[in-house]
DNA sequence: ATGATTGTGTTCAATCAATGAACACATGTG
DNA sequence: CACATGTGTTCATTGATTGAACACAATCAT
């Protein structure tokens, strides 16, 4: 696949330092690496980052994975979705733990009574 | 998979109404049909529901699915130890999101500079 | 009564994201 | 030169999940 989440890590993690290796980014985003390699190809078929020397180049060894301007407005705007989803995340996280809490002292008071 | 939280549901779901079908508990889950029958089994066969008239009765239609005395119990640690991971959650998506808010903040200045 | 429809639980082949070992290549090292 | 290390790339395998299909029972309609 490739989530927004994923989208989301690898550009940011990119922009911080576009020198990063494939295993290092798999580390970092705790994924494998056949999946960041997909994810990278699939960000650089949409033009989104631009890997200096990809597929055709005398120096294979490593790529800069660049993001390019739209990689910058994609990575922003993701970053905003992201956010956003997020907050709904915690939203109704916060309603879950409520009702965890209650769930808990209501067989706590089970437990006791026989 | 018997993941915690789809055994706390289930507990939850059950607890609260015994009757209710695999396909209305998979409804309510979000989860299929095929998911929810595995995790009854699971369940029943660890001892923690009881299935009314389970595997050999005349009358097939449907099952209640009552918790036993261990059901009880298990619901509970299985709530409270739910209940920490959802916290536990809720702090690193605190942060995730003070994270993504300042992100957002650097590439709408990103946006405005050219 | 009997056929049709609905509602059970159960099964299991198919799906599909994800893995990570294996590969080809390039560079650095001794 | 050989060897080790570090790239990106590939792809068979894994494993959870699905949902269509099935057998059976009860109910409804004719």
């Amino acid at each position: 696949m490739l989530t927004d989440e994923c989208r989301y890590k690898v550009l940011k993690l990119l922009d911080e330092d576009p020198r990063l290796s494939q295993r290092e980014l798999a580390r970092k985003m705790g994924i494998s690496v056949g999946k960041v390699n997909y994810c990278l190809k699939a960000l650089a078929q949409k033009g989104i980052i631009k890997a200096s020397n990809f597929k055709n180049s005398a120096n294979k060894q490593a790529y800069a994975y660049l993001l390019t301007p739209k990689g910058i407005e994609d990575k922003a705007r993701v970053t905003a979705r992201f956010l956003k989803v997020k907050l709904a995340e915690h939203a109704a996280l916060q309603q879950e733990i409520e009702q965890l809490r209650r769930e808990v002292h209501t067989c706590a008071a089970e437990e006791v009574e026989p």
